[in-house]
DNA sequence: ACAAAATCAGACCATATGGTTCAGGTGCGC
DNA sequence: GCGCACCTGAACCATATGGTCTGATTTTGT
């Protein structure tokens, strides 16, 4: 019935205790997260858990790369480059704002913000894994429009970032602050529509 | 000069107490600021601490939302109505790049964002005293201009949101991240034009 | 079936922390 | 100087937490 999922490391329980501390450790942040609570939700013993960690900061390392890692997943997006701008960035914000204001989405960077202090590193793992993957897919989608004539933009890496923040616009402030705020789906259809119509304001042509 | 300012503040060591509390809390966060480290950093026994203060959270509290005002003045602009929408976009660009990439915004923002979940009104706290009426004054701007067809704005309040935003872009998420990043003259005016620019693209007459 | 490996529940330990208390200072108005 | 409110420093308490250990129980490979 195990799925022989390939690297286990050892013991059966191994991904279980993954699991329990993903789930507090995004609840709680760092500090705020007890190893018992962890141990509780993984339905796991703390002995058993100490046996694959050695100690809370590993654990939460681990947990927290982890989840960097499977934002990447979320985050790239294949972007066709041969679509018209239009199309391209319309799906492309969607793509971010699916992720930037998704629950795991704001816990991770949450956590990333919270805790980055305490665990240097933690921050940079999150941007390479994630936003900085994005922003490579978007860059070379700019030179390669800018070519092609249908965008001129001259400077690709501000572009990426400016259109990046535009998908952030509104939304995601307001529920990092924990205001509540419904994105749904006319929420972010205004916001994708003004990041698109503005960038392409811009740099189309 | 002493007394008249707002609530009861008995005892003189009052302030110095908020000062250290703002001092550790800034630099550790809620949970990992101690007690006694606040009591050291403000020159004062726990015990007068505890004379003035109920308990740690209603010490946060006092702290958080006293940042909150204060960040208040530091983002507040008071725009020229008049003034060409190109610098009047350029001022308001570097007030908010000056407020956001300090350490004290920073600061602050990092705090709401790890703490909104323990303590619900802190972010509204925040977003009220700041960010909101730094809002308000684009939109009477964008509204103005529009009127006299300096600009062109359907939705000032989107237009304001996004204004933000393209303030933020590139420096503020990787500060935040704790990348190693020198917000200095060069990449501010890179980013101030870049966000003026694309605003005046999409909003210009 | 048997032994080794893994896991369990929970007692246990050391420490840190929030919070209290109290016997004395210290400063200030009178 | 006197009185009094404020402040101090440290001892003290209760609790929670990270982490260890043990002896019993279950899983697993063979």
């Amino acid at each position: 019935m195990d799925v022989a999922e390939g690297k286990i490391k050892r013991g059966r329980k191994f991904d279980q205790v993954l699991e329990g501390a993903r789930e507090i450790f995004m609840r709680d942040g760092f500090e705020g997260a007890s190893v018992d609570d962890i141990a509780r939700a993984a339905g796991v013993s703390k002995a058993t858990l100490y046996s694959y960690f050695p100690d809370k900061r590993l654990l939460f390392m681990e947990v927290a790369t982890g989840q960097c890692q499977r934002q990447a997943e979320e985050c790239i997006q294949s972007i066709d480059p041969n679509g018209p701008p239009r199309e391209v960035l319309r799906k492309a914000a969607e793509r971010m704002m699916r992720f930037y204001l998704s629950d795991f989405g704001q816990a991770v960077f949450r956590i990333v913000v919270a805790e980055t202090a305490r665990f240097p590193g933690l921050g940079r793992e999150f941007w390479e894994d994630g936003p900085a993957r994005s922003r490579e897919v978007l860059i070379a989608y700019f030179r390669e429009a800018t070519a092609r004539g249908t965008l001129r933009v001259e400077d690709p890496g501000l572009a990426a970032d400016q259109f990046t923040e535009l998908c952030k616009v509104d939304l995601h402030p307001r529920m990092l602050m924990g205001l509540g705020v419904e994105a749904g789906p006319a929420e972010r259809a205004r916001v994708a529509e003004g990041a698109v119509e503005m960038f392409l304001a811009r740099y189309g042509t």
